[in-house]
RNA sequence: GGGCUCGUGGUCUAGGGGUUAUGACGUCGCCCUUACGAGGCGAAGGUCCCCGGUUCGAAUCCGGGCGAGCCCA
């Protein structure tokens, strides 16, 4: 095979590995477990998932290789509304139309469907995934835990009901986290309204004039003083509510004064609770107004907005209005604007304090994503919601008793349990009634996702604990990270990894985000099925870990090129090897050679340890390309086609010995190319060996030779500047010269110059007496023509004739005296450029200098 | 509005007090050199965002601007 052809190799090599190769075993220590975030499955494998995986897979590899019984496990966190929207769309039905169990079912092969297509890719990218370990998120045995959690954090009150302000998607109609709100920018109209005849509010909600419970000013605004403690009438509803002063209001929005709305935004629930306000709940779990909205009742938000606008106006109480920029808060999933609603629900409670500490005990790369979890916890005002109005999710293990309302949580033996189906096994503890009614709602999806790491542990029967390491995207440090590490605090009071290592985003080309709308998302398909897996996965290393990196196809394309040069280089070393070669009689350049590649392993490991992908890659790739094939392959080339055995052999050992580490080194990042080259390698000299997937990592061996790394650099100068010699000669390359004779500091091997440079290489054994001479002088016309006009050609013939002594003045930048016309004129430095050339006197030789050494070439 | 990160040849980027600032892509010139022309050799191209400060010395450290991105309000 000439050419590398990325796109069979790694089909054959995915046909030839098998997944035990990857098995982890609980009896074989030092462990290192990845807790793998478990993707949602969407049914595509994007490239930022594909970016998360690659340095998973470069660590697991990589850490597999230095000895460590790598677990590598793959789940998949199934439940959601994401799933629920979809199956919605594509029976074309609403999650209540048929029956829950239905329902369940539904999402449940449609979300098996999905795992299997990304499945499929994450295999293709060649990731060391330990698919023994999988785990699904909907099936009973994992939500079986998910439920124990569920009852053990009650158990120990971390988990209570209570009505509380929530954020409700009116779309999806159900409750959801605070996290899980995004914002948009937008603009709205603010609108002047009067109550009274002269308390004139602004608000950007007039449809929540029903929900209004008071009016508020800034306690030091001169203009409403007088005011406070008064009541006004509602608009429209006509009942009295009081005016209250708060340093919150903003005197300079709007009239300064505000209405305070049950609710409006999480202000109005700071108000609310502050003030000690009633409450007036206008919204239904439908999204429609209910009927305190009176003759509103049934319409939702947006149409009760135009109305209500409308009979303002009609009234003449609708003043103004202007537009105004607003960020309005919306569903995660849908983007439909959320609202503020009391509700019955379940909380976890949040214990800032405990999940800073823990996160503080965790090493973060980059360190500063700490900033983010930390900022984040200590912004968030209300614990955390678990309970979701949704289906398909992992049920509350919670019944009501209906005589006596008693909770009862079921036990641990009886999970799973649906409570919609199935009864508590024992009747209620407090009057022994046996008619209860099972919790409907269900569980938020993180509250499966946030117990990985004791999953992957084994929990409740835990064999170690923390894990090492959690890989994932700094998007969902506030949700993902923060969550794993509270619940593992509060289950078993430990944090969950000791590490984080976080991943950036992936950019389009044009550098903003990937996104349908913007039309620059490339799937990693695209990207196996013209480069293959390993000009992905190079891609992948070649960005800064916890950097934002940009997708680009050049990146790949320079991938795929090392690719080809690296397997070439493979071709000529195997051209060459027939059995392993002896290690003996190495000369300085092999020295030089083997001393910059242990140096090589020991930087190239450091990189790996520290995550620093990019930096492995690219060291990898200038030794191999530009110091081992540009240097030392075309210095010993000779020694190899030419030279005796003697000579052949330490040259034979030497290329082993590179490309056997070379190949180790660049396992955990291109695994197909270096697999192939590997077997290569090796069956070049009739060796038989595993998959290098099952090798150590390469070790620093003796070799490191600081004297020779000093010879080997002047060899490499020497030939180099020979070359270029040659070259600006317009010799052919291996064209023969004369002599070439060399002084140098040290004592350096002449065999492989001498063979590079096809000559006969000598050495000096004292400093030849070299002296410098002007070579040419370019007349500046410029300068010259102007200011002598037509005499100026004799200005420069009568330049040229000077003696060399008078040239050197001029090159040092001092001027002559010359004779024009019997008058004489000053001739300046500057009028010329000044070629120099170095000669040895008497000889009609070539003075190279280079920084270590003079080369003098006789042609 | 707050936090974090970042501004380096045309583009992307390394470095992070000390000779001449790294590399890649692109551009230009030369070369059929027994592994590779998707290669080799060489060249051009920079106010290291701006202004101050610390220092013998700042692209680098500090302060302040300006700009970009992300996260959050």
């Amino acid at each position: 095979m000439e050419r590398y052809n990325a796109k069979v190799v790694e089909e054959k090599w995915l046909r030839a590995w098998s997944d035990d190769m990857y098995e982890f075993d609980w009896s074989r220590k030092p462990y290192f477990i990845i807790d793998t975030p478990p993707p949602y499955p969407t049914g595509s494998f994007h490239l930022g998932n594909a970016l998360n995986w690659c340095y998973i897979d470069f660590i697991a590899r990589y850490k597999r290789m230095k000895g460590y019984n790598v677990m590598f496990p793959q789940g998949w966190d199934c439940h959601g509304l994401p799933t629920e929207v979809k199956v919605e769309e594509m029976y074309g039905i609403s999650k209540n139309d048929v029956p829950r169990e239905e329902f369940r079912r539904m999402c449940a092969e449609f979300t098996m469907r999905n795992i299997e297509k990304m499945r499929s890719m994450m295999k293709r990218l060649g990731f060391s995934i330990d698919w023994s370990k999988e785990y699904i998120t909907m099936l009973p045995e994992y939500y079986k835990k998910t439920q124990m959690s569920f009852v053990r954090m009650y158990e120990k009150g971390l988990i209570y009901r209570d009505c509380h302000p929530v954020v409700f998607c009116p779309r999806c109609q159900t409750t959801i986290a605070l996290a899980e709100i995004e914002y948009r920018k937008g603009k709205t109209k603010l609108n002047y309204i009067l109550f009274d005849e002269d308390v004139e509010i602004a608000t950007t909600r007039p449809e929540l004039i029903p929900a209004c419970v008071a009016i508020a000013v800034h306690p030091r605004d001169g203009r409403y003083r007088h005011l406070v403690g008064r009541r006004v009438k509602v608009p429209i509803f006509n009942y009295e509510v009081p005016i209250v002063e708060d340093e919150e209001v903003d005197p300079n929005f709007g009239t300064g004064i505000v209405m305070i709305c049950t609710f409006g935004d999480r202000q109005d629930v700071r108000w609310w609770k502050k003030h000690n306000l009633p409450l007036r709940s206008v919204l239904r779990k439908d999204g429609r107004l209910n009927e305190l909205a009176g003759r509103y009742e049934g319409l939702t938000l947006r149409e009760a907005r135009e109305r209500i606008l409308k009979d303002l106006e009609r009234e003449g109480r609708l003043i103004g209005q202007e537009d105004v920029d607003q960020n309005v808060g919306v569903c995660w999933r849908c983007k439909t604007p959320v609202e503020i609603v009391v509700e019955d629900q379940w909380f976890v409670k949040v214990d800032k304090e405990r999940v800073i500490e823990g996160a503080k005990r965790i090493r973060w790369i980059p360190e500063h994503m700490l900033q983010r979890l930390i900022d984040w916890v200590e912004s968030m005002e209300w614990d955390w919601v678990i309970s979701r109005q949704r289906i398909f999710a992992t049920p509350i293990p919670v019944w009501r008793c209906k005589r006596c309302g008693e909770i009862v949580v079921a036990r641990e033996d009886w999970l799973p349990v649906d409570p919609t189906k199935d009864k508590p096994k024992e009747p209620c503890p407090k009057c022994g009634g046996m008619d209860f009614e099972g919790e409907s709602d269900v569980l938020d999806t993180w509250m499966d996702s946030s117990i990985t790491p004791l999953i992957v542990c084994g929990w409740p029967n835990l064999k170690t604990y923390p894990t090492n390491l959690r890989p994932q995207g700094h998007d969902i440090i506030r949700t993902w990270a923060f969550y794993t590490i509270l619940r593992s605090l509060a289950l078993i009071d430990e944090i969950p990894w000791s590490e984080i290592v976080i991943n950036g985003m992936v950019l389009g080309e044009d550098g903003r985000k990937m996104s349908k709308s913007l039309g620059n998302v490339i799937s990693p398909d695209e990207i196996v099925e013209s480069y293959g897996a390993d000009a992905l996965r190079q891609w992948a290393a070649s960005g800064v870990v916890g950097e934002d990196v940009a997708f680009s196809w050049k990146e790949i394309k320079s991938a795929y090129r090392f690719q080809q040069k690296f397997w070439s280089i493979l071709r000529f070393v195997t051209l060459h090897l027939k059995e392993i070669p002896e290690c003996k009689n190495l000369r300085d350049a092999d020295r030089w050679i083997l001393s910059k590649l242990m140096k090589l392993v020991r930087d190239v490991d450091r990189y790996m340890e520290s995550y620093r992908f990019d930096m492995a890659l690219k060291a990898i790739r200038s030794f191999a390309w530009y110091e081992f094939a540009d240097n030392y392959i075309e210095i010993v080339k000779n020694r190899l086609y030419s030279g005796s055995e003697d000579e052949r052999v330490p040259a034979k050992f030497t290329l082993y010995k590179v490309m056997e580490v070379l190949i180790r080194l660049l396992a955990p990042i291109t695994p197909f190319l270096a697999e192939e080259c590997w077997h290569r390698l090796h069956d070049s000299m009739g060796v038989e060996v595993g998959s290098v997937h099952l090798q150590s990592y390469p070790k620093v061996e003796e070799f490191i030779d600081e004297e020779a790394e000093r010879r080997g650099e002047l060899i490499k100068e020497i030939v180099i500047a020979v070359r270029r010699f040659k070259h600006e000669r317009g010799m052919s390359l291996n064209a023969p010269l004369k002599s070439v004779r060399i002084y140098v500091p040290i004592y350096v091997d002449t065999r492989d110059i001498a063979g590079a440079l096809n000559s006969n290489v000598e050495l000096l054994s004292e400093i030849p007496d070299i002296e410098v001479r002007v070579r040419r002088m370019k007349p500046k016309f410029g300068i010259i023509g102007p200011m002598f006009k037509e005499k100026a050609r004799d200005v420069v013939r009568a330049v040229e004739n000077l003696s060399d002594e008078d040239k050197l003045k001029l090159f040092e930048g001092g001027s002559v005296v010359i004779s024009l016309d019997g008058k004489e004129v000053e001739v300046k430095g500057e009028w010329f450029e000044v070629e120099m050339e170095k000669v040895v006197k008497g000889e009609d030789v070539e003075v190279l200098e280079t920084k270590n050494a003079i080369v003098l070439v006789e042609v």
